[in-house]
DNA sequence: CCTTAATCGTGGGTAAAAGTGGCAAAAAGT
DNA sequence: ACTTTTTGCCACTTTTACCCACGATTAAGG
């Protein structure tokens, strides 16, 4: 579904414009209903279309209430999540207390991860990008870190 | 499908050719849509029919939420995809952004690799044939460092 | 062997589309 | 009712993609 990454401004108003290759896409499988939030490992907002995050929310609501780590994950991240429309002019308006998780600024990338997309602020995205390229390569090579569904991945 | 190895001039705007002998086969197998990527284990770029990206795209998605290397691996090589369409004349763009982690400059060399193909810079290509044929010959020849699938491997 | 034609690679120019920012109108809250 | 914040609209600018033309190389035929 959605994959590629977009350098986009965001505007004063806070505002960011969802590139013209969705914009049909998102119409169709959402109506162009989408819910924003943090994501737990990564300094970075997570945008999903509202079926998909229904999906997520259903499975972290059906985790054991004695999980201390899965009840953190539903507080923050879906207690702290927004729904949001696109507008008339294909833009989103990105809330304000979302902003500073993700130390957004005027330059933004939006990532595309298939089932859903990710915002990150162009300082950020370059950093995680470079310390990608620095230390996950190897850890690529040698396969004792690596889980079997990783291993078996053909491709 | 893919076999052999071309060496192909990239233009000023980053356009290279698609070598004749694929250009029938990529329009009867994809219509010519194609996916460019990074390589998440070597200094190029791969690049594959939609058909068989998608497959690779699903499997990604498919991996656990908490496994890290797979996050990453979704992260860096579908985020960091893009789409593309070989143009009238039977070349592609390749996007800027993908250019500087393979180090591309003019000269590039298009690998076969059955399923996808893989974009080298002359440079980088070179420099790997040769460490390969230092190091992986006798990495053959010792069965410790070997999978499994590699050691039954029939011909 | 030379000449001619056709195909493939290369470069550039133009037109259309997408992103960006500003402005105005409407809505909400004081 | 007035001020402030939000939303929608429009216009400008930049980038991208498509198209055409030229040049080179290869193959075929005289």
């Amino acid at each position: 579904m959605f994959r590629g990454s977009d350098p986009i401004n965001m505007d004063a108003k806070g505002r960011m414009a969802i590139p013209t290759r969705y914009r049909a896409l998102l119409e169709e499988v959402c109506s162009s209903e989408l819910v924003i939030t943090i994501d737990m490992k990564s300094p970075c907002l997570t945008l999903s279309p509202l079926p998909e995050w229904k999906k997520f929310e259903q499975k972290v609501a059906a985790l054991p209430a004695m999980d201390d780590l899965g009840e953190m994950l539903s507080r923050f991240v879906v207690g702290q999540a927004k729904d949001l429309q696109v507008d008339g002019s294909g833009r989103i308006l990105i809330p304000t207390e979302l902003r500073g998780y993700a130390s957004l600024d005027k330059k933004l990338v939006l990532v595309g991860r298939t089932q859903r997309l990710e915002i990150w602020s162009e300082a950020n995205w370059n950093a995680e990008r470079e310390k990608s390229q620095a230390n996950y390569r190897e850890m690529l090579l040698e396969k004792e870190s690596m889980s079997d569904a990783l291993k078996n991945l053909s491709w």
